[in-house]
DNA sequence: TTAGGTGTTTGACGTGCGTCAAAGAAGCAA
DNA sequence: TTGCTTCTTTGACGCACGTCAAACACCTAA
């Protein structure tokens, strides 16, 4: 599918799910009085599925650019329940999308947008399972509208911000929907809090911890990293 | 527990989850500079859940003010899979809370304090199950800067416009914790997208969609409704 | 009663980001 | 090439909400 193309009526069948393999979606809502909200973007190994993406609630899901889907199973969630691996599996992306939501409320609700911006590059970069590194290469397909309907601000926010970013080196933008980060400890240190990998990309905590997520499904949370658990 | 209070330690025993029984409790996190956010709030009936609460992020959770918590179980998520009646109301409850989590994202990031303020108070009722009428009375136990910290907004924001829902007669606060709702149409009116009960409540939509969820855990989505499931 | 603490209200003022507008820049069709 | 469209960039300006400050309302303790 190309860029605006829509999944229509993607949450009338609760039955099945799909993952992205290529490009991004997004998931939008549009406001009577013409504002728009991106709520999620779904990335290659990510899955969509109604009920773990909201589905109760009217979003328009489209492609963000080109975007190739492939239908993973047709299994119900509840029936999911009677098989331990894939349960977890669903489980644990709940889960770990339940973090990832409360972190974009703190995100939203508290961070400013040069902030919201950093923030949202490190997801991305950590998202497409690549380093925290100077030179690292990464995919940027959505637009600087998007970008900003997604961190609530507008397309001239987010346009300065990056402008910035490029003019003090930390990030380059060679051609549309690429970018490469060149000075990835600059980056970190724009967002106010530590920890922003674990917090970013929570290790799955179901089935007791280790690795009871690596099923047959295609990763939501990739990488294997140590446990985490702990006192504050 | 008192105003304050926290639970310490709260997601190092992931086997073990509670409800509300009486008052509120919330999650917030405290930026390293002093800002303070607050990512959930637990009302009487909801369920306390590592898995369900993002319990990766290193949360601290509070009494919102005098509150009583009953633990409910020590199942752990996983092995609670195996069980169909309780993984889907387990499942049924993250799905709840990721649609709710959207929502949240859309208020923070695209709606004004005075829309951010009602859609908030319309949650509240809704939630204590009460209806959408004049004369309600509901509790609302969080102070000024809890709803800010909320809400993305500060304490005096929201304070000036509680005085103006008071001076239009949307809202009467005969006393510190209550709240007396006058004029339910025109607070209603004050936020930008219909179907609000819909949309704030979802009906369960695991196990086919009728009543799976009724299981023997206490309810987190409460009163019945007709299923709704559709073309936008 | 007074004193102190905590939360709320209100006002004056500042600012970060939104709005509006116009000028690039890049892609595509003819 | 020209013309059209869409997206991005940049500037000028305004406003909604944040910040700072002071007064006020309660509550509790002594």
């Amino acid at each position: 599918m190309r860029r605006g193309d829509c999944v229509d009526r993607w949450n009338a069948d609760g039955e099945s799910y799909w993952t992205v393999t290529e490009g991004a979606m997004m998931f939008l809502v549009l406001l009577p009085d013409g504002r728009r909200h991106i709520a999620f973007f779904r990335f290659p190994g990510e899955l969509l599925c109604p009920q773990l993406d909201g589905g109760f609630v009217d979003y328009t899901l489209q492609a963000v650019c080109d975007t190739k889907l492939c239908r993973v199973g047709s299994l119900s969630v509840s029936q999911a329940s009677l098989n331990g691996a894939q349960a977890d599996h669903i489980l644990d992306t709940a889960c770990t999308r339940i973090a990832r939501a409360g972190l974009h409320s703190l995100v939203l609700g508290r961070l400013t947008a040069p902030e919201r911006i950093a923030t949202f590059l490190i997801d991305v970069i950590l998202r497409s399972r690549l380093q925290m590194e100077d030179g690292v290469e990464f995919l940027l397909p959505m637009n600087r509208e998007d970008i900003a309907d997604y961190l609530g601000l507008n397309s001239e926010t987010v346009s300065r911000i990056f402008t910035r970013l490029r003019k003090v080196g930390v990030l380059a933008l060679p051609r549309p929907g690429r970018a490469i980060l060149r000075d990835a400890r600059a980056l970190l240190e724009m967002i106010p809090f530590e920890a922003v990998e674990q917090t970013l990309m929570p290790a799955p905590r179901i089935g007791g911890g280790q690795g009871s997520s690596n099923g047959e499904f295609g990763e939501e949370n990739g990488i294997d990293r140590p446990g985490r658990r702990g006192a504050h």
